[in-house]
DNA sequence: CTTTACCTATCGATTAGTAGATTGTTGGAG
DNA sequence: CTCCAACAATCTACTAATCGATAGGTAAAG
């Protein structure tokens, strides 16, 4: 197991990515928040490049955890989607945090190459993960077995991360509106 | 008209918000590449908040030329999905720049005020843009008269957005994807 | 007596931004 | 036509703050 404070650092940082950018905090901004002198956390993670990456592989897995729980769940496809969608729509609306995945990606060629590959795993196990979703609905008879869910997953995913990134600075409700028109086309779709 | 220096730094600012962000890049990446002093720069957009709001206006006016000249062409609407798709595709083989507006919409709550409310402005446009070009295969009877094109036209712009952003992480052709499985979508629906 | 986890103190580089001098151009007034 | 004032656009030089990162010390735990 983790030591609590680097957990909190990494939870401190979370928070910052998903509300300001990468490079929009600092090792300052984590001092004053876990509460521990910025020399300090440099020894937990030596570089920011360290922390970045850290970051990631932390919300890959709990990720994956999530999902793959939405995923064998006894409940309908299109229930599953929807909880697929909270866990977005929750950070949006506690203090309008977006996917760390997007916060990333916009930044991509400023950030330092093992974040960079680091971020390249996230998004794929980010669209895996929706597929395995989709798929469940295959099994269940709930989508025809001939459905593209390669490529309706890539959608959702790229819809998701796009709304509610987007979201933030439009007063339109685009994730929720997002996740309602995608839920459509895709139980309805050939 | 602009004067030539302004529209120089406008340029490259607006290169580097799209492969790095706006807390990416500082004055002295604008100083190398322009060929001017920092302090020079100043002179043009006295803080960089100024040249934030400045780089998204001109960005916004830019996009709803070419967006206008898209939807009243005399094409079939799937060629002008498919423009407007180039649009974006094009600055992302190009050196794997994103959208400024996804660039900026990521590091939101960094940014300063005036910035955030330009960019509201330019997501507004940009899925008005999209509804303009849907709107006009009503008018020649492609779409369905009942099709929801306001809130297609939001999965369009978020899918748009999220796929050009993510592509250049992802080994998958995101964004060519988006746009095929979007087109069937829409051209086939309801 | 080594390791862990922190500290103080400091580093050089970079950040956005300012002050004030110096150019080149332009448009009158004599 | 010439001089001069005004202006725009750039420069040099600088500031205070902040950045990520390092060196070296300390106290406690095993």
């Amino acid at each position: 197991m983790q030591s609590e404070i680097k957990n909190q650092l990494l939870d401190s940082a979370q928070a910052l990515v998903q509300s300001k950018g990468f490079n929009g905090f600092s090792y300052q901004d984590l001092s004053r928040e876990v509460g521990i002198k910025t020399a300090s956390i440099h020894y937990h993670f030596p570089t920011k490049s360290d922390l970045g990456v850290a970051l990631i592989q932390r919300y890959r897995t709990q990720y994956i955890d999530e999902v793959n729980d939405i995923a064998t769940r006894s409940i309908p496809l299109r229930e599953k989607l929807q909880e697929m969608a909270q866990m977005y729509s929750k950070s949006l609306q506690n203090e309008g945090k977006t996917c760390i995945c997007a916060a990333f990606s916009g930044e991509f060629h400023s950030l330092p190459n093992p974040v960079q590959d680091e971020l390249a795993r996230l998004i794929d196990d980010g669209i895996c993960g929706v597929e395995r979703i989709l798929e469940s609905g295959k099994s269940s008879g709930e989508l025809p077995l001939q459905a593209d869910t390669a490529a309706l997953s890539q959608l959702w995913y790229c819809g998701l991360q796009g709304s509610l990134t987007l979201a933030r600075a439009s007063k339109k409700s685009l994730l929720r509106d997002t996740v309602e028109i995608l839920s459509g086309l895709t139980l309805e779709a050939v």
